[in-house]
RNA sequence: CGGGGUGUAAUUCAUCGGUAGAAUGCUCGGUUCGGGACCGAGAUGUAGAGAGUUCAAUUCUCUCCACCCCGACCA
């Protein structure tokens, strides 16, 4: 992608309504654009991150047989109705057709993916069923924040799963939650599986996917000898339950993934019977675009964001100086490259100062000084080196 | 929704009871080109909205709106 032909633009200074780190770095890197509290763009570079992180999480799902879909965000009123959602979510966006028919945004998707799975499960052969998509939610907050980590619209991928039996159930709950572990692990986070309660979901413990973050709203407290983690906005307790020995630290987290032991509820309610049987359904969701932030809060130092390499938007920087560049960028991109191609007529430092601010991790300069070897630098190292083509290409696949 | 803060150009800000300023950015021309370089020219505004006071309001008063922060909320 050349810079020049390109809608993004980074601005010297960040907006002053961003205090938030993701806020201000995201707005003035240029990856995103405020609509109003809580609602973004995302811009060619930030929709990029999006699709890398979404591509990421497929993956995983994938991985352990779940079937991506793609249900829609308007919803007919009478879905939230029969869960008694319509009058209990107070953060259900609700509206009203001309014709005066009453419709929700999607909160979440259990209304709509109940009733179709119930069209494909016909038998106990046909379970367990696990089914999935990446899109967007809306949720009624009455206070938005923390740039892209608390919206009122915000992508999300929800799973869902159905099982004949508890037995079952448990068995794929297990499995959900090692496949988050990876996906968290990909993106380059530390999350850790905290002990919560499942809200009016359930009244059973369900377990959020924490990353320590100032930034964060979570309260939590982690053992500091064995990977036990607890949300003490939900549990009051003083010692860990699970090693003994180890000390529990409170810390603040951020969100970013949660699985839910969902019961015979929305079975229930939509009247989906295996032989008689309600089966027992799951719900797993992983915070696309308010993951993207906290990776913002982790990763970052004074000059700008440090995407890591799994969800950089683009592989590498180039940079070229003295109008050259023009023949690196057509090689790398034809070796299948991802390549951000600054080809203005920007001074040199102003170049420099914004590929450190956007982050890519990998910068290579062309110049008359570089001759016919390509300068490279990763962003979180100073150590500088001059490659040739090959080499670069090599070390970029 | 309670409390606090802020609204003037794309961004950051100044100004002031007498009808709009700077820096950055942008456009054009030129010099440059290794850490936001320089010279010259130019374009850019319903001063958040409405009402009131006044000969005159961006400025004073009131109401509303928006955004940010704290809290509540976040099945």
């Amino acid at each position: 992608m050349r810079y020049s032909q390109t809608i993004f633009k980074t601005l010297k200074q960040a907006p002053k309504e961003a205090e938030t780190v993701n806020h201000k770095l995201l707005v003035q890197a240029g990856f995103v654009r405020q609509l109003m509290a809580g609602v973004y763009t995302y811009l060619p570079l930030g929709h990029r991150v999006l699709n890398k992180i979404s591509q990421i999480v497929r993956e995983e799902m994938d991985a352990i047989g779940s079937q991506e879909v793609l249900m829609p965000m308007l919803h007919p009123a009478e879905n939230w109705k029969k869960t008694g959602g319509w009058d209990s979510i107070d953060v259900l966006f609700k509206l009203q057709s001309r014709t005066k028919k009453d419709y929700a945004l999607s909160q979440s998707h259990e209304e709509v993916v109940t009733p179709l799975a119930k069209e494909f499960i016909n038998s106990a052969k046909d379970l367990p069923l696990s089914i999935y998509h990446i899109q967007w939610k809306f949720r009624d907050e009455l206070r938005s924040k923390s740039g892209i980590m608390r919206g009122r619209e915000f992508l999300m991928k929800d799973m869902y799963s159905w099982h004949l039996n508890q037995e079952d159930f448990d068995k794929y709950y297990q499995k959900a939650k090692e496949a988050y572990l990876k996906v968290f692990k990909r993106l380059g986070l530390v999350a850790k599986v905290t002990e919560a309660s499942g809200g009016s979901f359930t009244e059973k413990v369900s377990y959020e996917f924490e990353v320590l973050t100032d930034s964060g709203e979570a309260n939590i407290m982690y053992c500091d000898k064995c990977d036990y983690c607890v949300n003490i906005d939900d549990f009051k307790k003083d010692s860990c339950p699970k090693c003994a020995e180890g000390l529990l630290r409170k810390a603040t987290a951020a969100e970013v993934g949660n699985v839910f032991d969902l019961g015979q509820k929305y079975s229930k309610a939509f009247d989906l019977k295996v032989d008689g049987v309600y089966p027992i359904m799951g719900c797993y969701g992983i915070g696309i675009s308010r993951t993207m932030g906290v990776i913002v809060e982790k990763f970052h130092d004074a000059k700008g964001i440090v995407w890591p390499k799994s969800i950089s938007p683009f592989a590498v920087h180039l940079v070229g100086l003295n109008g050259l560049g023009e023949e690196v960028y057509k090689k790398l991109t034809a070796s299948d490259v991802e390549v951000l191609f600054d080809d203005t007529d920007k001074s040199a430092g102003e170049k420099f100062a914004n590929a450190d601010l956007i982050g890519i991790p990998v910068r290579l300069v062309v110049s008359e000084k570089t001759g016919d070897k390509i300068e490279y630098k990763e962003r979180n190292s100073d150590k500088i080196e001059f490659l040739d083509l090959e080499e670069v290409i090599r070390r970029l696949n």
